[in-house]
DNA sequence: CGCAACTATTTTAAACTTAAAACATGTCGT
DNA sequence: ACGACATGTTTTAAGTTTAAAATAGTTGCG
């Protein structure tokens, strides 16, 4: 379980091996939590929105023009696909998003409208700003080296996390 | 959690320096979006129950005897009171949970049931082995940076997230 | 005391989320 | 063409979540 523990004196940082991990977890869970509350709070004094509706606005205008299809946009939040029509039934009410149908009858395409390319814009510019702010308190080197270390984790997660069909 | 996925563009490299903040927090919440997701997979099929009601759970656990009063448990929780509400309404009809009345009639105090303690006991067991094996593939090394990283990023977020009364 | 201000919690309405079932359509083998 | 299976989406039922309003109880001050 532990490759060190003959190396090192166990209780050098106060916790025992086997809870490290759960720390760990616990560390990252709060930051995530603390900046997701952080923005959805500010998205909705500044744009009267929410993250959810931020997130597909911002998968729809990363795909431009042909959009995604229900699916796509699904698999890209990492929500199920009865998320997502809910979700595009909203936008397209508020007339940020239009459907189109696609050559295959089951699929319902969706894109940006004018309006909603407009509005995103100028609320990923505010978002990026506040995310800018909120990672300030980092040094370069500190940002550059949890960001590897974020990548690292998250390639180390994949083979835990596939389903086996 | 609200997953803003692999939403970056990925032309990196000499990523402006703008957008770099950016790419650590799309990391940051797709490792916890992902663990999440997992984690809460496997409380399903193996407990039958959610994540809330395990993280309830766990806070209860931890406060011991006296248990927590409902605002106590939301700020544990970082949910709004009213959630807390309705988790442990859901919670005691389970028999997981029981209510006592503070010497202040308008506190509820909650705390774990000898049932809810067996229950939770069990699944903190297998929750701390999920996680465990979940971060397997860092290196203690890279667990401890990691975790230093998270520490000092969630200090550094304090000031920028407080309310301003 | 009376009552205004404060505090803890619950209620409410709306949105978000999911798993599972249902539905609609497409594909393929025969 | 027919039928069986596969695929993409929507619907459904239940739970989670929040902000804001309502409720209930406490405190302090004149």
């Amino acid at each position: 379980m532990s490759p060190t523990a003959a190396l090192l004196p166990d209780r050098l940082g106060g916790a025992p091996d086997g809870k490290r991990a759960l720390r760990l977890w616990l560390r990252l869970l709060t930051c995530t939590t603390t900046i997701e509350q952080t923005i959805a709070q500010r998205l909705r004094d500044t744009f009267d929105t929410t993250l959810p509706r931020f997130d597909m606005l911002a998968a729809l205008d990363r795909a431009g023009d042909p959009g995604l299809t229900m699916g796509e946009a699904a698999g890209m939040l990492m929500v199920s696909n009865g998320n997502v029509t809910g979700l595009a039934a909203r936008l397209k009410a508020d007339g940020l998003i239009e459907a189109l149908p696609g050559p295959d009858r089951r699929v319902q395409r969706i894109r940006l409208t004018p309006t909603g390319r407009t509005r995103f814009a100028a609320m990923a510019e505010a978002h990026e700003r506040w995310i800018e702010t909120l990672f300030a308190g980092l040094s370069d080197a500190e940002a550059e080296d949890l960001t590897h270390l974020l990548e690292r984790t998250k390639r180390s997660l994949q083979p835990h996390t596939e389903p086996t069909p």
